[in-house]
DNA sequence: GCCACGAGTGAACCAGGAATCACAATCCAG
DNA sequence: CTGGATTGTGATTCCTGGTTCACTCGTGGC
């Protein structure tokens, strides 16, 4: 009936603009978007959350989220982007600071036990869609991994002598792997915890002491990112 | 049109009875689909590939899948249990087996280390797709999981009083996850070099000495598994 | 040899969900 | 205060891909 549209139709639902307390036209709207695919996305895989569900856990109704993403993979690699972006962010710094190579690699680890604990749903999204990327994307994303993989590599080397190339790789692999354990299972443990437990076992992996922990700078709370 | 359906339906395409070189009827052809579905839902991902994919590569047309299972979840169903399984029987093998806790965690080690090579692309399907499985089976499933990671658990716990439950926990995590890196990325090592250098990052991971290798049974060759 | 049945095929069907559109409400600039 | 740009909405379109169906072919038992 595309005649008499106007049978009461936003006074229809309970959702109209007195609704839940925010208001109506929201200003990080955007940001809590790519909250909700990345909170969804990492319990029911992104594939099976629809752009209404999308839509819905933002606030807004599924075709609104057409005003802030062109498509609903643009919302997926926006994601997995902002995601490796910090864990390269993170790299840098560790590299460009001071320290010898075993201070380096222990600074790898750590910073990406935090990203993997404050940033934990979109790293697992990350881990399990990247290869569902349409062909350009997912290559750009797998060389900004392998760049990142090449950082731990290069330091690791000297301190492993005993290994070849592949199987520093393989370590290197492994380490992260034991590391994003934590994104697949609710350990309930405290975070400092968990990060110190992840911390001794990435670097049993890599067959390295772990370096003394350095000055900690200013200590963010710890929690699912700002991104929730 | 219901009427006149003979119109040269059969010889219009090329792959008539003579294409390829198989026979038409094949006996094993759910184990065929079975495979072809594992290799292309481990590369692209299980909902990027369609029934037309799965039939081509397992020799048929996408419909003629419905011959063997009743629908595409189904195929994923079959596949995720089946490796399911086998870490069972292999888990349930060891602990049957003589020797202490020690023998058994490496036994239990080496075991999973088998089937990640061995059934290398299941096991990523696996790790991918269970959460998007329909409530029932994913629940099943996670049962399953959950038992045979209470295996590991329940061995690991002796020998590591210095760790709480929830920490006993993390460790297997980690260790399994430091295993499975391996299906994610190719070493190009050498299987035997490779399951080596897994065995000793998982132990590393549950902070414990390798036991000593036990007699090796007849050994079978290292592939990805029957299934491919 | 013949018949029944299982496996395979191509065409058609159909649902669900991504994307589009015209319109309404809101905000901001001038 | 007012007009334009922006954000949100509901309905509509459109198309991909899973599923069904009528039919054919090859094989194995009688």
């Amino acid at each position: 009936m595309p005649t008499a549209p106007s049978t009461a139709t936003t006074s229809g639902t309970a959702s109209g603009p007195a609704a839940g307390g925010r208001s109506r036209r929201d200003p990080e709207r955007r940001e809590r978007i790519l909250a909700a695919a990345a909170q969804l996305a990492s319990r029911r895989g992104f594939h099976t959350v629809g752009m209404a569900d999308i839509g819905a856990e933002a606030g807004i109704v599924g075709s609104g989220v057409y005003r802030h993403f062109d498509s609903k993979t643009a919302i997926l690699v926006a994601l997995l982007d902002r995601v490796m972006a910090r864990l390269q962010e993170g790299a840098g710094a560790v590299l460009a600071g001071p320290g010898d190579e075993r201070t380096h690699l222990s600074a790898l680890v750590r910073d990406h036990i935090r990203v993997a604990i404050e940033d934990r749903s979109v790293l697992a999204v990350y881990h399990r869609e990247v290869h569902t990327l349409p062909e350009e994307d997912r290559r750009r994303l797998r060389r900004l991994q392998r760049h990142y993989l090449e950082d731990w590599v290069h330091v690791l080397s000297p301190l492993r002598r005993d290994l070849a190339d592949g199987e520093l790789r393989l370590a290197v692999h492994a380490a992260i792997g034991a590391i994003q354990s934590t994104l697949f299972f609710r350990s309930g443990l405290a975070p400092e915890r968990l990060a110190d437990l992840l911390d001794g076992m990435a670097h049993a992996c890599l067959g390295v002491e772990p370096a003394p922990a350095p000055a900690p700078g200013p200590e963010p709370a710890l929690s699912d990112s700002a991104l929730e």
